[in-house]
RNA sequence: GCCGGGGUGGCGGAACUGGUAGACGCGACGGACUCAAAAUCCGUUUGCCGAAAGGCAGUGCGGGUUCGAUUCCCGCCCUCGGCACCA
């Protein structure tokens, strides 16, 4: 082997190595646990950068832990049941499942190259029927203690495929491939009980001290606890029920408005034609929360009257489209003087409006100025009859008693989150245990029958799930009756498989149990990464799961992930065409030529192949739906998976978003051909012995003070902050001092040995290849990551003179030298012997002196 | 629309607890080496004024608190993520 850097020779010597090696398996090796779980892929096809990203910084966590003397359980697996697998089999007539399996074993391939330190014994794929029968399994027993159940949900439909869409599916109101109008449709489903646990996953956000704080708040308010009342309103001779968060401005109720999916609003539209035909308009569109809250506020008076409850007036009852059926009770008390969309709505339909707050200065309510007056919530009660004058939560107070004298309504706690709806109408996900019995009804299906099999051979054609028209699957016998009888060709939500293969990976190989002890072993994970857009759904769904396994008996922890990192997202800029119907059709950007003017604004961008335009789409998430997923395989191929690897950490902190760019690779290749060759013209002089290197002086001393400040820093950033590129910076930092260092002497030379006996050891977790064989060219034995993180010598930390910043009023007027821990009066006075410094203070009066030790001293004159 | 982030040189970013704004790297420019190029090495690089010493301005925009604000507070703008069927 030559003495140059050549990473295509190295990188494969030194992964046969660990493999020989059993280097990353989890049981191998003493010491304490440490669980580091990254988010497992999508097998999309190809690794993109932002897996990369995602993998890279787990490994660096795994390995920075492992030289900590840790045992490491790193594993790797396959979220691999969902949409995309059926577009693709649309696109190319290929079934899901060869797709599926194709991509994983090319991505597999990838992961290996770029050298992870995962346990690949504990790999597992969610479209394994070994892992989704425990799906199935514990479904069923939900559906026992009654967390699971039945009821109709409102779905996507695409009148011309005669299909469900998924919300991504649907653009701008449209089928995205029928370009049909989309109608809200109500089906049957299956749903979870995550409101009997809402309490409970807001109140342990609490104990996630390890989370970060945005996630932790963004999931508080997705629970969105709200202290409130309900109130019955009569309505010729019905109830209408409503929640509101303010039963102190009852007394401005004005109208009452229900959602359009309300019984009553269906029960006024009977010889209506007029109210039937807005029903049938507000049923158009999709169903995504998103669509509805920005279409505009719209409405139609039912014609029924509802009577306030205290005071016995008759308030009119609307339809409008801003009521959602899926919040509260799916009607609301309007109170327009108090309520941004009851006002704008009031406005629209002129109904009337009345203040019952006081503003703050007293000042008379005005509908012109009413969004600096509707804010002002927190005075006294007016226009409220018996109630004027009290504080508005005292107003809150009396009134609810009051309802509760009538038994007209009582203080309730209302959630704004959902029960989980586990349906799908689609054909690659886990079968849902159900047999639909024309005598029994839904008929679970027996334990000893599971798993139910998804077969794997249908390709769907984008009309509908093809299960319902493979009869091998459907027709089957009644367990209870024996009768023919379907089963439900319904699966479940990809979040399912996602909320719980954590605690497969402690014991893939159990074909008896869902898990077994060996998840108390591993559980809590100590370290969970991904991206950033988790940080809701998939995140809360898997807390939830883990207490119902937990209360199962399952497993015996609260919370399943004690750290969490949430890695920003790679962006990438898209490109489309979009063909006669209208359809987009996206490009990756590898195949895109783009020019840019002095600001970096797009000027134009054709497709290399044919040389046409290509319309830019903005800069988004790198994901397959929209094909600007950067491959890193080209760059691995030039440069070697160390440098790819130290790029990705280098380029910006974990938890930033990212746009991708490759300026700035060579930089790291460089780097790293430069430590290889510092090591290589250290070793050609001899290695020595790693010892403290004694009497050292100037530079040298100096040197090493700088080396071990290094040690202190990399390890603060790599374990504490989790900002891998500040530690890469200090790394540089250091090894750009070193290598202008020349070593004179014996204890110098010790020195340098020592120096970068401590690089390779701080670089290991990023670059591990090179750092491994460096760490043998340095004639050391045994594995770098065995070699344990370097130890900061702390009697190397101390100076003898420290540099303090001099500021005149705030601004640097110069640096002194002083003893560390000097007095005020001592670093002004060595201030004021400085002649810019004197020449600002002059003959002003000093008013005030401020000093921070060791750092900077301020002297403010006047 | 609602919830949560982000905005700092030509570019990626640093400044951790309110204390030197621009570490580290890319790019650019100048130089060394070379027949030449690549690679490598050395130097300069926020803007403006200045020969220099030094000075003034400057962290999306507008205000505020403070001896001192990229950091805290108020109001905006732009941008990214999520909004329950993308994963």
């Amino acid at each position: 082997m030559s003495d140059s850097y050549h990473p295509g020779e190295l990188e494969p010597e030194i992964r046969r190595y660990w493999e020989e090696h059993d280097a990353h398996q989890a049981e191998s090796g003493e010491g304490e646990r440490f669980y580091c779980l990254s988010m497992f892929p999508y097998p999309s096809g190809k690794l993109h950068m932002g897996h990369m990203r995602n993998y890279t910084i787990s490994d660096v966590i795994s390995r920075y832990h492992r030289m900590q003397g840790q045992r490491v359980l790193q594993p790797m697996g396959w979220d691999a049941f969902g949409l995309p697998a059926e577009n693709a089999a649309m696109a190319n007539g290929v079934p899901p499942a060869k797709w599926t399996r194709d991509n994983i074993e090319h991505m597999r391939s990838q992961l290996k190259q770029l050298g992870f330190a995962i346990d690949w014994e504990r790999e597992l794929a969610t479209c394994d029927p070994e892992y989704y029968r425990w799906n199935q399994w514990f479904f069923l027993r939900l559906l026992k203690r009654g967390i699971a159940y039945k009821k109709t949900g409102s779905v996507n439909w695409d009148p011309v495929d005669q299909t469900v869409l998924a919300n991504e599916q649907v653009i701008d109101g449209r089928g995205w491939r029928t370009g049909a109008p989309v109608e809200k449709r109500e089906i049957p489903m299956y749903y979870l009980r995550i409101t009997d646990y809402a309490d409970e996953l807001l109140e342990s956000l609490d104990t996630l001290d390890g989370w970060p704080e945005r996630v932790r708040t963004m999931q508080a308010n997705w629970i969105g606890k709200s202290e409130g009342a309900e109130i019955e309103f009569a309505c010729e001779g019905e109830t209408i029920k409503v929640f509101t968060t303010r039963p102190d401005t009852l007394m401005g109720a004005t109208f009452m408005a229900v959602a359009a999916e309300h019984p009553l609003a269906r029960q006024a539209a009977e010889g209506n034609p007029a109210l039937t035909d807005f029903i049938a308009e507000c049923q158009k569109g999709g169903v995504s929360e998103a669509d509805i809250a920005v279409q505009e506020k719209k409405g139609m008076d039912t014609g029924l009257k509802a009577v306030h409850p205290l005071t016995g007036d008759e308030l009119p009852v609307w339809v409008a489209n801003y009521v959602l059926m899926t919040y509260g009770e799916g009607a609301i008390m309007a109170v327009p003087g108090h309520d941004e969309r009851d006002f704008e709505f009031a406005l629209k339909y002129d109904l009337p409006i009345r203040q019952v707050i006081s503003l703050p200065d007293d000042r008379e309510y005005d509908d012109r100025n009413w969004h600096d007056d509707y804010a002002a919530k927190q005075g006294r009660l007016v226009n409220s009859g018996p109630y004027d004058g009290l504080e508005w939560s005292k107003g809150f107070e009396a009134i609810v008693a009051d309802l509760e004298k009538k038994g007209l309504g009582r203080a309730r706690t209302q959630f704004r989150l959902r029960d989980w709806g586990i349906s799908r109408q689609r054909y690659w996900g886990c079968p849902i245990p159900i047999i639909h019995c024309p005598d029994c009804g839904d008929v679970p299906v027996p334990e000893a029958d599971l798993p139910v099999i998804l077969p794997e051979e249908l390709v769907p054609d984008g009309s509908g799930n093809p299960l319902n028209r493979h009869p091998e699957f459907l027709e089957t016998a009644c367990p209870e009756c024996g009768t023919a009888a379907k089963r439900e060709t319904d699966t479940m939500d990809t979040f399912v498989d996602s909320s719980w293969y954590f605690l497969r990976y402690t014991g893939p190989d159990n074909d008896d149990a869902m898990v077994d002890k060996r998840a108390d072993q591993w559980m809590p994970v100590d370290q969970y990464i991904g991206g950033i857009e988790h940080a809701i759904l998939h995140l809360l769904y898997a807390r939830f799961w883990t207490k119902l396994m937990r209360d199962e008996g399952l497993v015996h922890v609260d919370e399943p992930f004690r750290r969490l990192l949430t890695q920003g997202m790679v962006l990438a800029e898209t490109y489309y065409r979009e063909d006669e119907a209208g359809r987009r059709i996206w490009f990756n950007p590898s195949d895109v030529e783009v020019q840019r003017d002095g600001k970096g604004e797009i000027l134009s961008a054709v497709l290399e192949s044919d040389g046409r335009p290509v319309e830019p789409g903005g800069i988004e998430k790198m994901a397959k739906s929209k094909n600007n997923g950067v491959d890193p395989q080209e760059l691995v191929d030039t440069y070697g998976a160390d440098t790819v690897r130290l790029f990705s950490m280098f380029a910006a902190p974990p938890e930033q978003s990212l746009e991708w760019s490759e300026a700035g690779v060579e930089g790291a290749w460089r780097f790293l051909k430069r430590l290889h060759a510092g090591v290589k013209a250290h070793v050609a002089e001899g290695t020595l012995p790693g010892r403290k290197p004694e009497k050292l002086d100037g530079e040298a001393r100096e040197l090493r003070t700088r080396l071990h400040e290094t040690i202190a820093k990399v390890g603060d950033d790599m374990g504490r902050r989790q900002t891998f590129n500040t530690a890469i910076a200090a790394i540089m930092e250091f090894c750009n001092e070193l290598q202008r260092f020349e070593p004179g002497d014996e204890p110098g030379r010790e020195l340098v040995q020592e120096a970068w006996e401590s690089v390779v050891r701080l670089i290991a977790p990023v670059t591990p290849h090179i750092a491994e064989a460096l760490w043998r060219d340095l004639g050391r034995e045994g594995s770098v990551f065995q070699a344990g993180w370097p130890a900061v010598d702390e009697s190397a930390l101390t100076r003898a003179a420290v540099t303090v910043v001099v500021q005149v009023n705030g601004k640097v007027r110069g640096r002194v030298q002083v003893a560390p821990g000097s007095d005020k009066e001592a670093v002004q006075a060595a201030a004021m012997a400085d002649d810019n410094v004197a020449r600002h203070v002059q003959d002003k009066t000093i008013r005030k002196v401020i000093l921070v030790p060791d750092k900077l001293l301020n002297i403010v004159v006047g």
